[in-house]
DNA sequence: GTTGCGCCTTGACCTAGGTCAAGGCTGTTG
DNA sequence: CAACAGCCTTGACCTAGGTCAAGGCGCAAC
């Protein structure tokens, strides 16, 4: 058992993942190692290391080496970019289940093109990504699979640059809410927050000021109501336009 | 010989690439290609097909089917979006000899993200993404190829939302000098736009009127000197902090 | 309890960059 | 050559969103 003060910083590098761990089954199913062979997965398996970070920790900074990418199972990550003048940008907030940094796997150099933030204590596997090209070099259905991720996240790219570019503050705030509906009703529906404002601020691009002031438009225009981080929207049909 | 009515509508697609044609080699060397079994890249060859399209012709819209993937050999195309109120950003200009939409093949929904236009006559080959497919399927390093290009291309997207948010229309006007000087002597360089002026704004997320202002400040400011598409600039080290 | 700290909101003000309108220059068409 | 169309520049003005400063609220530590 490790001590608390191994775990607090974030170093317990363990190894995990044997047959037996429920982590195991889990990762198994992800698409990204779906398409194995059992004895590859095993391999791959044999060689992923576990890693406890707590909230606030820095997983790693852009331009670090990059030697493996992730899979979190508990907690939350966000990917950012940070300015010279301290300025940051979160691009993406990464939820239980999902793999980041995959994509680091194919570039020249291998370094992290972005930072990661634990917004919340994590356990994550490390995969090293050596490991991983081995095994599917050579397995065309592991490639495809991985292919089509990395298209998915390019496209998803290439419309964040459309939101930047050709809408403006509360066009990507309907968005967003949009995009975080957890339930409808004909055309009124729920939104849930997940994030604190100023995540949310910066994952649009705009002020923590300036989400308050745009949500508190919609309040006053009859088209939200808002109860801490639940969010009822009164109208999907007037708030879609934006999208 | 086809009409020159044809021609002008871009409906030219006629089938080429045989061995003798001297786009069969050019093509052939390409990176994405250059992995090929000589016996795999002939079947591509012959069902490659090439399309002449005018200045000013759009070659795609977003959203349309995407049956092929494009080499450029000559002329010059421009990747945008266009929002809903008219509103158009460039995202990237492709010049001859590179290939682009290579993507697409993999996304799930087989359609072209962004549109594309030409900027110049054009004669592109069309690459059936299918046959392509099927090709590089049981290719690992041809696989390993195209992994790498869309990472390439996805870190591309990722500097460009840095751009957008942590850096000013000033700082991506100087980025973009620095990225297109053809001659640097010490501290000072030569740069040569080769778009004009209102396709560069658009690539740098300003309107021309902004443009033209940045570049009389740095002029005023004793920055750089122009005469029309061809900048001096005076001191690459006063230039570079933007970056 | 109270002190302090994050986080959010609000108001007052500011500014980078957009909009609108008026030329100027160049190249093409008839 | 005149007329026109694109493209670029310039000036005057405007506005979305940022900045700064002042609280308010909830909650953990003492």
């Amino acid at each position: 058992m490790p001590s608390p003060a191994t775990l607090k910083e974030g170093m317990l590098d363990c190894q995990l993942m044997d047959a037996e761990s429920p982590l195991y089954a889990i990762v198994r199913q992800h698409y990204l190692f779906a398409g194995l062979e059992q004895k590859d997965f095993d391999a791959l398996a044999a060689s992923v290391t576990s890693k406890f970070i707590e909230k606030g920790e820095v997983l790693f900074h852009r331009g670090d080496p990059a030697p493996c990418f992730y899979f979190l199972d508990t907690g939350l990550i966000e990917l950012n970019l940070v300015s010279a003048t301290g300025e940051k940008k979160v691009l993406e907030v990464v939820g239980p289940g999902r793999t980041f940094a995959e994509a680091v796997t194919f570039m020249q150099e291998r370094r992290y093109p972005v930072s990661a933030e634990a917004l919340a204590d994590c356990k994550l596997c490390q995969i090293p990504n050596a490991t991983y090209y081995e095994l599917i070099y050579g397995n065309p259905d592991a490639c495809m699979r991985l292919m089509s991720d990395v298209c998915r996240h390019l496209h998803a790219r290439v419309r964040e640059i459309e939101n930047l570019t050709v809408q403006n503050a509360r066009s990507r705030l309907a968005s967003y809410l949009l995009d975080h509906v957890v339930e409808t009703n004909d055309d009124e529906a729920t939104v849930r927050l997940e994030l604190p404002r100023h995540v949310i601020a910066s994952r649009l691009s705009i002020k923590p000021e300036t989400l308050s002031r745009l949500l508190r438009n919609m309040v006053d225009e009859g088209l939200l109501t808002i109860e801490d981080r639940v969010i009822f929207v009164h109208s999907l049909a007037r708030l879609r336009p934006y999208d």
